[in-house]
DNA sequence: GTGACTGCAAAGTCTTTGCACGCGG
DNA sequence: CCGCGTGCAAAGACTTTGCAGTCAC
């Protein structure tokens, strides 16, 4: 998609690169080739996913030696702890998505097709307030899963019950 | 059976165990030792609780060979089915808590030393219901967490800082 | 009796670690 | 050039599975 090619400012760094390089440097760590094209398949869009489709993407440098399954588990743990991704355990694995520059929301997680879909609430921001206080807890985030059945798998369920 | 002899109902059986049976009973299981054996631990007392450390309450059965770690996995599992136990994904594995007779609560999650607080809020089930009339998703239920340092870590960390 | 259940051992899944070479700053 | 980062192989943590003997019903 060709858009915004006059007006506003052009980025040539992408934000999500300027933070990991800044986290980076402030550790005294390298930005590799590895972790430059880790990072790059991360931003490429807004999705959650798991090591293993992360894997995938990367594949073709898998095969040709240049990047490993552990490099690509010790770079996302990095990306969680630079504040750019958010991991989630969810069944038997871990979930990430973006933290930076995407707004804070939750999820409904569909049991059937193992779909999530985010939501925003602003009632959860305030819940948390509340329990700070009541509790004289730090709080730092939350995770809140919705479980259930989406409309299409609902769909599918009835004409289950119908036959 | 000689029960209610005097005052009130005796609970000979408890509730887990006849819902337990119940459950198996409908499935063509059967209840052996072991499985009793588990269930009476489990709901011994209110608790979250990993595989872990129930097998470590278990130790006894376990060395002298009466139970194995499977069977414990494996009834783990039945108890979720059963309805009697909720099973929580957390950082590397499950974590379950009581389901059945019980009330429904949240957590606050103390991200230094691991322990969970309950809390209940009639809030997260008004929005639970906003959310399924909104996206026409079938709730089944859900899973919050609020991450965090509790009062007691604050106060360590605090003399942390101050060090 | 019969077939579900068990312990055992082994495998499966996801993730981390130890090590020697290689490359970034 | 120093030493962080990497690929590789192996191990680790947690959980499940295949199988032959055993026990609930």
């Amino acid at each position: 998609m060709a858009k915004s090619f006059s007006l506003g400012p052009v980025r040539v760094k992408s934000p999500p690169l300027e933070r990991f390089q800044a986290f980076l440097e402030q550790g005294g760590k390298r930005l590799t080739a590895q972790r430059r094209q880790i990072l790059e398949q991360v931003f490429s869009h807004h999705d959650h996913f798991d090591a293993e489709e992360l894997l995938d993407h990367l594949r073709p440098l898998l095969a040709q030696r240049k990047l490993s399954r552990p490099t690509v588990y010790r770079t996302l743990n990095e990306l969680v702890e630079a504040g750019l991704l958010r991991k989630m355990p969810l069944i038997g694995r871990s979930v990430y998505e973006h933290d930076y520059g995407y707004p804070r929301h939750d999820h409904l997680y569909c049991q059937n097709c193992n779909k999530l879909i985010e939501f925003h609430s602003p009632e959860l921001d305030r819940l948390c307030a509340a329990l700070a206080k009541e509790y004289r807890f730090q709080v730092t985030g939350h995770r809140m899963f919705v479980m259930g059945l989406c409309a299409e798998c609902r769909k599918g369920e009835e004409l289950k019950d119908e036959g």
